[in-house]
RNA sequence: GUCGGGGUAGCUCAAUGGUAGAGCGCUCCUCUCAUAAGGGAGAGAAGUGGGUUCAAUUCCCACCCUCGACACCA
C-alpha cells in the first residue's frame, strides 16, 4: 500500500482556536480522506506549538503557569477533532518528551551549517522582540512607545544564504511544488533577492527559560522555527521511531496558512537540505478568513469560535460552509448571514429536499424488490462528467469547485424527477415498472452523491447510505 | 516605495480577438413526490483615458482603485 503523509500547522496556544484554524484542519481532513478512500496509508499530521515566548507572556496576563496555559489551550485545539470530525492520525505537542528529542536531533543534524556569532540590536523588553531603526518610530517602540535597549547576545546563526541557488532550483522547477501558483512566484521572488543567514537560537535569559535548549549550550535555546517545523519530522517517530519515519517521511504535502509561507518554502527546505533528509513534494497555502470583511482579531471582537458554530449548525454545515464558500487559494468571508444561506439553499432546500424526494417515493413501493440500479441511461452521462471534474478539483485543492460538482448532480437530480414524475408513474398500472426503474435509478444517483461527498461530509454521506438501505425518509438539515 | 495579482450583472466568480456565462438575489409562470421544497421563463454587467486591429471585455501603454509579497518579529 502506498503512503500518503500530510500535516497542518501547528498552531500558536497563547489563545482558543478560531474558525481560521478550523478552515485548515478541514481542508487537510478532506485530503485526508480521500487519499484513504483511494486505498492510501494515510498519516495525517497536526498538533500545537507551545514553546513560544508568546505563551511566556499569555501565562504571565492569566497568572497561571505556562505549562497550565499550554495545557488548557491544546486541549482546546485538540477538542477540534470532535467538533469538526477530523481525522488526524495523531496530535504532536512540541512541550512533549518525542518532539524534544527529536527537535534536538534536528539540530544536530544540520550543525554544520551553524556558528556563532555576535548580534547587536534594538530590542524592546514590552515586546521581547528586536526592532531595525526603520521599524521605529521616532525613535520609539511602535508598541510601547519606549525607548528600545541596544541588546549585544551572541547567538547561533544558520547558513542558508549557502543553499540561495538550489532553493531556487527546487522551487523554480517544482522539485518542492507551491500551490497556488502565485505563491511560488512570490518565494521565488524573495529568495532571487538574496538570502541571508538568520539567526537560529536566543538566549535562554530572553527565552525567560522557556522552550528547547541547545544540544551543548545550556545558555542558548533553538529559535521557535526549527523547533515548530521539526514536528513534521518528530511527528512521524524522528528519533525515537526509525522504522514509522522511514515509512512516511518525506511529506505528500504539507498544509499552512500564507502567512508563514516563507519558514515552509524556504527556510524549512534548508534545513532539511542541511540534514541531508528528502523534501516535501508540496506545500498547499491557504487564505484567510475574514469576518464581514474584516480581519479576525482579538481587538476588533469578531473571533468566531467555532465550536459555537457547530453546537449550532452542526458539524457538516461547518464543514461545507468552509469548504464550499471559503476560497482556497484567496482570502474568504464569512458571515452568519453567509453560512445560513448556505444552510437553507444548499443543505437543506438542495441535498436534503432531494433525498428525501427520492427516500419517500422509494417507501411507497414493496421495498423488496426494490433495487440499487442505475436503470435509466439518462442519469449515467452527468454521473460520469462531475465525478470526473470532482476527482481533478480535489487533487487541485479547489475544494469549491469539487462541491459545485456535486451540487451539479443534485440539481440535475431534481430536474430529472421533474421530467420523469415518477409520482405519476406510479398511479397508473402500466407505467408502474418505469416508475420503479426511474426511482431505482434515482436510488444509484444519490449513493453515488453520497459517495463524491464521503470526504467533504462525512456524517451526512452515512446518514445518505443509511436512508437509500432503509428507506426510512428523514431530515439531514431540518430546518432551523 | 519596489515587485506581483486583480478591477465583468445587486453579490460571489467564469470564459473569450468577432453574439459576454454560472450560482445566489430580483420579476413572472408552474408542478405537487418533497423541509411552502422542486421546475420553467425573464430583466440585469466589462474602472478611466489612449493605442494596436477590419474587429478589444480579451493584446499594449498610462492613470485610478483594490489585494498580496517585500526576512530572522509567525
Amino acid at each position: 500500500m502506498r503512503k500518503f503523509y500530510l500535516t497542518t500547522a501547528i498552531d500558536y496556544v497563547n489563545a482558543f482556536p478560531h474558525l481560521g484554524h478550523a478552515l485548515e484542519k478541514v481542508q487537510a481532513d478532506v485530503i485526508a480522506r480521500y487519499q484513504r478512500l483511494r486505498k492510501k496509508d494515510v498519516f495525517f499530521l497536526t498538533g500545537t506549538d507551545e514553546n513560544s515566548l508568546k505563551n511566556v507572556q499569555a501565562a504571565e496576563k492569566e497568572g497561571i503557569s505556562v505549562k497550565e496555559l499550554v495545557d488548557k489551550n491544546a486541549q482546546k485545539f485538540y477538542q477540534l477533532k470532535e467538533a469538526l470530525n477530523l481525522s488526524f492520525d495523531d496530535f504532536i505537542r512540541t512541550t512533549q518528551e518525542r518532539h524534544q528529542i527529536g527537535a534536538k536531533r534536528f539540530w544536530l543534524a544540520i550543525k554544520k551549517d551553524v556558528y556563532k556569532k555576535k548580534y547587536r540590536g534594538l530590542y524592546c523588553l514590552g515586546c521581547e522582540a528586536f526592532y531595525t531603526p526603520e521599524e521605529l518610530k521616532d525613535g520609539l517602540c511602535p508598541e510601547h512607545k519606549k525607548k528600545p535597549e541596544l541588546v549585544e547576545e551572541e547567538n547561533y546563526f544558520f547558513r542558508l544564504s549557502k543553499y540561495q541557488k538550489k532553493l531556487e532550483k527546487i522551487i523554480e522547477s517544482e522539485k518542492i511544488k507551491i500551490v497556488p501558483e502565485k505563491r511560488k512566484n512570490e518565494v521565488l521572488a524573495f529568495i532571487k533577492k538574496g538570502l541571508e543567514d538568520i539567526c537560529v537560537s536566543r538566549s535562554k535569559q530572553r527565552a525567560h527559560g522557556w522552550g528547547i535548549e541547545v544540544p551543548g549550550d545550556k545558555d542558548q535555546i533553538i529559535w521557535v522555527w526549527i523547533d515548530a517545523l521539526s514536528n513534521y519530522l518528530t511527528g512521524i517517530g524522528y528519533g525515537t521511531d526509525e522504522q514509522k519515519f522511514q515509512r512516511y517521511w518525506p511529506a505528500d504535502i504539507h498544509i499552512i496558512g500564507k502567512g508563514i509561507a516563507r519558514f515552509h518554502c524556504v527556510f524549512w527546505p534548508a534545513f532539511l537540505l542541511s540534514a541531508n533528509l528528502p523534501l516535501p513534494k508540496k506545500i498547499f497555502i491557504h487564505g484567510y478568513i475574514t469576518i464581514g470583511g474584516q480581519k479576525i482579531s482579538k481587538s476588533l471582537g469578531n473571533v468566531i469560535d467555532p465550536f459555537d458554530l457547530v453546537k449550532k449548525y452542526g458539524t457538516d454545515a461547518v464543514r461545507y460552509f468552509l469548504l464550499r464558500e471559503i476560497s482556497p487559494f484567496e482570502d474568504g468571508d464569512f458571515t452568519l448571514e453567509k453560512l445560513e444561506k448556505r444552510y437553507d439553499s444548499d443543505l437543506a432546500k438542495g441535498l436534503g429536499n432531494l433525498l428525501l424526494r427520492v427516500i419517500s417515493l422509494a417507501k411507497r413501493i414493496d421495498g423488496k424488490s426494490l433495487r440499487i440500479k442505475l436503470q435509466r441511461p439518462a442519469l449515467r452521462a452527468i454521473i460520469k462528467k462531475e465525478e470526473r471534474n470532482w476527482k481533478k478539483a480535489i487533487e487541485d485543492f479547489k475544494f469549491n469547485e469539487a462541491l459545485n460538482s456535486v451540487w451539479n448532480l443534485i440539481s440535475f437530480g431534481d430536474r430529472y424527477l421533474e421530467k420523469e414524475k415518477p409520482w405519476v408513474l406510479l398511479k397508473e398500472e402500466k407505467l408502474k415498472r418505469k416508475g420503479k426503474e426511474v426511482i431505482e435509478s434515482l436510488l444509484f444517483f444519490l449513493e453515488k452523491i453520497g459517495k463524491l461527498l464521503q470526504p467533504f461530509l462525512p456524517e451526512t454521506s452515512e446518514k445518505i447510505f443509511q436512508q437509500i438501505k432503509s428507506k426510512n425518509p428523514q431530515l439531514l438539515f431540518p430546518k432551523r
